[in-house]
RNA sequence: GGGCCUGUAGCUCAGCCGGUUAGAGCACUGUGCUGAUAACGCAGGGGUCAGUGGUUCGAGUCCACUCAGGCCCA
């Protein structure tokens, strides 16, 4: 073995600077294509990447997401898996469109229309692109490693291709078919609107009819159960009434004579007075009941008029019972498909009623309300009515009042595999464990059809053409390029599968129509929950890949992607294979700002990625957002908390690293492969809590946790720096090979288990530490193997000793500041007390390490009885609150009471006391009990968590003087430090006499030589003439109440 | 309005199956420190463990309700 020479390593360094240095690394050795290349034929961990969608810059939430996501993949590989982590972008979809009606200036689909879809998708296209270029720099940037040459594009033809093939699948299986939606509509543009459309246009104060119906019981003599609307023109198409089951109703008989039912709660404000209260029921017990339909336009072929059960029910305001009518409202067509209620559209597109409604057809909708209740009065139905201020929204383009309207569009019949979404779920590993049963339990069980279609340009066009003959219902869905083909009879090679292309593509029908498409494109979330299969182009190619590749052992995204990106995939995959998409899950929360409030773009408050990699690098914010909360947390983030990562972590390791390569290449030793059995105390330690470590960490990642593999490696970089390296400081300065190969063995291991997390700085240490002076190593630590830890190098017994020492040693100095005494000067002894026999023998085992840190001579333990101690009798609250229950107290009070001193010796004697209270006897064994002693006088004490340490005060002359020699050789040091001479320059040092330095130099000199390097040690006599050459450096101070003068002169 | 999550020091977070005096780090103040460290050690101030009620000998921990914040749904 020859010594190792590393490149030497400064204590500061500029980690941004760094880390694009190890980009450079990266690119040059190609570091990413054989992450894959040289695990060709290993078993395969499959990562799917939840594409994000190009509509804007990264904020840092998506560098939060990308962290985790990356953080198994890489250890994966070290594992030795083939991990494939194919990249992917999602660009399809209402995001992009609005960005770039944004910058067209266009506002609303007739707009869009007018300028020309062709080139709208165009513009929609170059968009997406331009962003992803954003995202690919920020990607590479924080180290995410995804493969991004190989990306899927969703708007890619073999992506879409493959999504109509599901399509067809899901057509063959009928699990594809045209329902109503309902959606805000304005009559007079004839659209429906976004959400975002319909934000804007929100009206406060907006009068509308408020409309109390009667609906008679089917069966019960002049009894109705009333029913509340502000929107009398919906009426016509009631098909239920809606209660809330855990309401209370009451049965009433009103002024009138009429019996009436309604919640109980809004009896009062409703009724006039003078009702009289027959009966109080729950809404439970009202379900069921049939009442006669107001009206008949339509032939109705299912069950109707009956009252069912809706949670939206409130008594807010109204009767407690709700009209419903599926066509004109969400809730309504929730309840309408839950119930298989019919649905009855009595509007048209452009707000009027339709022929069948004779008495009002061709009425816009709106202007009918006054018509429709006077007729219902004119039949007795109409209990009263008036006017009701509410917020209501408005078209915010042409200002017409929305309707909510039930229109066609298509819908996956998910619901039909409800069971079996909420079976596969069970299979699904989530982190955190609640999400499981939980908010995505809970949501698969409330599981309605997805409503796939949307009216828009941008997006994968629904392979659906149908016969535009009159009356036809014949439709065909088409799965493939080459099926298209057959049916246009040309090739379509060079078709674009977007709009406008696809829509012009027409055949001649069965029955005597054309063939045209219909107009709607997919919900862009159907094409990322596509991702497993279309991203292959599965099944025109790739069968081989995508056999390996088709379900995901992990994928990471935020918990908004429970009803988004999590949902999506499991419904298709669901639907197609009956299998889940994915097996472990691990879902973040979101970022907040530093001050708890919601970060985003309107409040200003967003954090720029780039402006945290640029002030502490991407290590770091990478760090701080894994050990920072647990990853479902929601979680404050902020540069300055990223500052404070860099301080606590990334100092301490670097600064520990750089002090190993220093005294590593000052030394002469010879890096020892073998693991060679540690004699050194300090040493065995520091290599149990390694292989601890790696046990800790691997065992961690295996199950998807990452706060378990991350803060123990910050706790042993800690104890790392601040115990073992300051403890064997000698040891490095007089080039040890053990301490030496120690230290080099842990910080070894510890860049390897930081590469998945931290992976730049794992990186520069492995380059340096590893591959640079082993030609055999891997090129990157990235490619290297995960270490093995080795179960016989872990000393639970050595490790805990340790802790103690270090609670004690704690506690030590605790006592010495409380007295005021400074740790250079040694005392004659410490009394310590633990908390049992076992304790006792730990300590005394590691009693040196205790004493030096300490600078104390001598190891004391305090016992019960003698002089020196108070002792006190502390009764176990867990063991004795268990055997006695209530009695506890009284046993507590009872042993206060009593004599602690014969009590304790009567206990350490092993004796059973037998303790009367409240005229029962308890038996209290001695371990039920605590004996702790307290030193009386002459000792400062320390105590906390059942431990106390004490220190003599009193010096006498011998330890008095060999703290003025540690206090001398403490100046000598710093003089040397100030005068910038070399550690290792031997010197020449002038002290001014006195009797003081006489008297420590006689028993101490040669001690101060040899610490101080010192080869000549001068005593001034000023008063024989001698003095200080007066161009040295030179420093006065005070020792021992008495001025010394010293200086020092390299040799 | 419903579901899920969160609430512990000024800030970021621990706190196991309920059990001794609720802990770290940051920040602040003081102090100490023998050659790596924008470090580190020690101490101090700073807590109605969001609130109320309950279970229990004993509750930060279990239960119920309330409040605040987040996400999703309506």
């Amino acid at each position: 073995m020859t010594k190792p020479k590393f490149r030497d390593v400064s204590p500061s360094v500029n980690y941004p600077e760094m880390e694009e240095g190890i980009l450079e690394l990266w690119r040059e050795r190609d570091v990413v294509a054989r992450s894959l290349s040289e695990r060709e034929g290993c078993p395969e961990y499959v990562f799917h990447e939840g594409p994000p969608t190009a509509n804007g810059r990264p904020g840092i939430h998506h560098v939060l997401s990308r962290a985790f996501k990356d953080i198994f993949p890489r250890y994966k590989i070290m594992q030795g898996y083939y991990v494939q982590r194919r990249g992917g972008w999602d660009t399809h979809g209402l995001p992009v469109e609005i960005e770039v009606e944004k910058q067209l200036g266009l506002s609303g689909k007739q707009q869009i229309e007018a300028y020309g879809v062709e080139e709208f998708n165009r513009r929609c296209r170059a968009s997406a692109q331009e962003y992803i270029e954003d995202w690919e720099r920020m990607t590479v940037r924080m180290g995410f490693w995804v493969d991004l040459k190989t990306a899927y594009v969703t708007f890619h033809n073999s992506y879409i291709e493959s999504l109509w093939w599901i399509l067809k699948q899901f057509w063959e299986q009928d699990l594809l078919y045209q329902g109503y939606k309902v959606v805000p509509y304005c009559p007079r543009c004839g659209t429906p609107l976004s959400s975002h459309e319909l934000s804007q246009g929100y009206k406060e104060g907006t009068i509308d009819p408020s409309v109390y119906v009667k609906f008679k019981v089917k069966g019960e003599e002049n009894a109705y159960l009333l029913a509340w609307t502000t929107t009398p023109w919906t009426l016509p198409g009631n098909v239920a009434l809606a209660i809330g089951e855990k309401l209370d109703y009451v049965k009433v008989r009103d002024a009138g004579g009429d019996v009436l039912y309604m919640a109980a709660a809004l009896a009062d404000s409703v009724l006039t007075p003078g009702y009289e209260v027959l009966e109080t029921l729950k809404g439970s017990d009202l379900l069921g009941m049939r009442y006669e339909p107001l009206y008949r336009f339509y032939p109705v072929d299912k069950e109707y008029a009956y009252v069912v059960a809706g949670d939206f029910v409130s008594t807010d305001d109204g009767t407690g019972i709700v009209h419903i009518a599926p066509a004109f409202g969400a809730d309504d067509m929730e309840a309408g498909r839950k119930y298989d209620l019919p649905i009855v559209q009595t509007v048209d597109a452009a707000g009027r009623f339709r022929p069948e409604v004779t008495p009002w057809a061709g009425v816009f909708v709106k202007d009918a309300d006054p018509a429709i209740q006077e007729e219902l009065a004119s039949r007795g139905l109409l209990y009263k009515s008036g006017t009701y201020e509410h917020t209501y929204p408005f078209c915010w383009r042409c200002d017409s009042p929305l309707l909510y309207w039930a229109k066609e569009t298509w819908y996956v019949r998910t619901s039909a595999k409800r069971d079996r979404l909420v079976d596969l779920n069970q299979q699904i590993n989530w982190y955190p464990e609640h999400i499981k049963n939980g908010r995505f339990g809970n949501w698969l069980e409330n599981n309605v059809d997805w409503a796939l279609g949307r009216d828009r340009y941008w997006g994968t066009p629904l392979p659906i053409w149908r016969s535009d003959a009159p009356g036809s219902d014949y439709v065909e869905c088409i799965g493939s390029v080459a099926e298209l083909e057959a049916k246009v009879g040309h090739t379509l090679e060079d078709l674009d599968l977007h709009r406008p292309y696809v829509d012009q593509l027409t055949w001649p029908a069965p029955d005597g129509g054309t063939m045209r498409r219909v107009t709607e494109v997919a919900d862009c979330w159907f094409d990322s929950g596509s991702m497993p299969v279309a991203q292959w182009h599965y099944p025109f190619e790739n069968q081989e890949v995508w056999e390996r590749q088709k379900q995901a052992d992990y994928i990471c995204e935020a918990i908004d992607q429970t009803r988004g990106w999590f949902y999506t995939l499991h419904a298709v995959s669901t639907l197609l294979f009956d299998r889940p998409a994915f097996k472990n899950v691990l879902c973040l929360g979101h970022i907040l700002a530093e001050d708890g409030s919601k970060m985003s773009k309107s409040r200003g408050n967003v954090v720029n990625p780039w402006d945290v990699f640029d002030a502490h690098g991407a290590d770091a914010t990478r760090w701080n957002m894994y050990t920072a909360s647990p990853p479902g947390n929601s979680r404050r983030f902020s540069v300055n908390l990223v500052g404070e990562t860099v301080r606590k972590f990334m100092n301490t390791l670097w600064n520990t690293y750089s002090f190993f390569v220093t005294y590593s290449n000052l030394s002469d030793w010879a890096l020892q492969t073998e693991n060679a059995e540690p004699q050194a105390l300090l040493d065995r330690w520091l290599l149990s809590e390694l292989n601890m470590l790696v046990r800790t960490v691997t065992e961690a990642l295996e199950s998807y946790d990452v706060l378990g593999a991350t803060r123990p490696i910050a706790a042993f970089v800690d104890s790392l720096s601040n115990w073992y390296v300051r403890l064997s400081r000698r040891r490095f300065w007089d080039g040890d090979p053990a301490a030496l190969n120690t230290l080099y063995t842990a910080l070894a291991t510890v860049s390897k288990l930081l590469a998945p997390s931290t992976p730049f700085i794992a990186e520069e240490m492995y380059q340096n530490l590893v591959a640079g002076v082993d030609p055999q190593a891997d090129d990157s630590v990235h490619l290297s193997r995960w270490p093995q830890y080795s179960v016989e190098l872990i000393d639970e017994r050595l490790n805990a000793d340790m802790a103690l020492v270090q609670r004690v040693a704690s506690l030590g100095h605790s006592a010495r500041q409380a007295a005021n005494l400074k740790v250079r000067q040694p005392l004659a002894q410490v009394v310590v007390r633990v908390r049992n026999a076992e304790e006792r023998d730990s300590l005394t085992r590691l009693q040196d390490l205790a004493l030096d840190e300490l600078n104390v001579k001598s190891l004391a333990f305090a016992d019960a009885a003698g002089d020196l101690v108070d002792v006190q009798v502390f009764p176990y609250p867990k063991q004795l609150g268990q055997k006695y229950g209530s009695g506890y107290p009284k046993i507590r009070q009872a042993l206060s009471k009593l004599d602690q001193a014969e009590l304790a010796s009567r206990f350490q004697a092993g004796e059973t006391v037998e303790v009367v209270a409240d005229g029962e006897t308890y038996a209290v064994t001695p371990e039920d009990v605590e004996v702790r002693s307290t030193p009386r006088a002459g000792y400062s004490v320390a105590e906390a968590g059942g431990y106390l340490v004490a220190v003599t005060t009193e010096l006498d002359a011998a330890l008095e003087q060999e703290g003025h020699a540690r206090e001398l050789v403490r100046r000598i040091q710093q003089l040397r430090k100030d005068a910038n001479l070399e550690i290792s320059d031997r010197i020449v040092t002038y002290v001014l006499d006195s009797d003081l330095v006489h008297e420590v130099l006689a028993h101490f000199g040669n001690y101060v030589r040899e610490e101080t390097l010192t080869v000549d040690l001068v005593q001034v006599h000023p008063d024989q003439g001698d003095a200080i050459p007066a161009h040295l450096p030179q420093a006065g101070f005070e020792l021992g109440g008495k001025e010394i003068v010293i200086a020092v002169s390299k040799k």
